[in-house]
DNA sequence: GTGGTCTAGACCACC
DNA sequence: GTGGTCTAGACCACT
């Protein structure tokens, strides 16, 4: 279900993060399903049980999941209010690169244009 | 001429290369123009000399500037140069933020009404 | 008559304690009523008999029930005895709750502020 | 600085965390104050460096301190801030005690007079 | 068997 | 030296 890239520069437990958000934005894993637990999941994934219990935290800061002691994790909720939180952020991204391209110099016309012309390439 | 934020996350090697990469591209720094010595820039910085050799070697590498045994670093090229490559670069990661929308499901449509909106803004 | 909510991060057993303690508060349950077997409560909950059990228990510690060997588990206070004893126990919550504000540096000043909004909202 | 209770139920971090946040809400310490090493606080309070590592990731995750990698861990903001948002956390909680009361058949009344008698105690 | 906490000891990137 | 990640193995409370 998962899979876990050795080359990736990002901490294994990140990679694990935002596989299971893909997944529940999807709709993979729909809402109150259980997930495996976090032995078995080390098991499958070939790492320690404290790294997937660290991906697991992490997913129930986000609101992502919800845990109950002695019955396991559990998707929160469904697959739209996590796309909708994933498209703000990626939108915050883009107003950082937006800063960047201001502070080197970049004109609002280039940036426009920059849109612009990836807005045309999506049309294809 | 650079300021450092001790809050920024990032190492103070690569906020020294990204504000040097800036000063070029807005042609405070013109072509062939002398860098500070490596010493002298660790003492205005308040660095260790050993940061500030790191942010050099990482400049020559991207090719901003070019180093001449016992006279110097010096600015290679000028300004539309480093401004190109930063535009290509930003590009590079907005293609990655669609990638990740898409794996997010988020369609087509949606990635470029957001685009759109960001135009929209840029205009005001 | 009881409901659970596995979303609920607390232990089931101590979910069904509240519950019932909020059903003899408010006179849903009166004094020496008897109340189903663990094994009935088990199968209506869809609980281990041993989580029953346990919070069976807890009711009994509290002095909410008392048990007669073979005959059954019986109410054993009227609505008002718990409700008054649910009053405490708010109180004494309340007391950990201003040791806390002290403790950072809250003033007594602004706690009493924050109460009396909180009756102003309350007459509303 | 920090004093942990063995008899505590609550984890060791979270002690940790609650007290780092009472420093900083009293003004004990300052922003951009640096804290003590991951190392040096495990050795002061005989834990393990990742029990203290996952403190000081609940504090940044709070927005309470910042970290800097190979310098340490710094104070954020200044005591105001972190003092207004306990206040906000306690009002939280005393939103969930109504609740519970009137869950548990208290009117609205007695609810009032609870409060206004620990105002009265507050003014001794 | 489940999640959650903790210890012990290791490695890496950064300063 | 610093923070951050990871492994190995243990204990506890809950179901």
């Amino acid at each position: 279900m998962i899979h876990l890239d050795l080359r990736d520069p990002r901490p294994m437990y990140e990679q694990v993060v935002s596989q299971m958000e893909m997944l529940v934005a999807r709709g993979v894993l729909a809402a109150d399903e259980k997930l495996p637990s976090v032995r078995q999941m080390a098991i499958e994934l070939s790492l320690n049980p404290n790294t997937v219990q660290k991906a697991y935290s992490e997913l129930l800061n986000k609101g992502v999941i919800y845990s109950v002691r002695g019955r396991g994790n559990f998707v929160s909720g469904d697959c739209t209010a996590v796309r909708q939180a994933k498209l703000e952020e990626i939108k915050q991204q883009i107003y950082k690169l937006r800063q960047q391209a201001h502070e080197f110099g970049i004109t609002v016309k280039q940036w426009n244009e920059l849109l612009q012309s990836l807005i045309e390439e999506g049309k294809l």
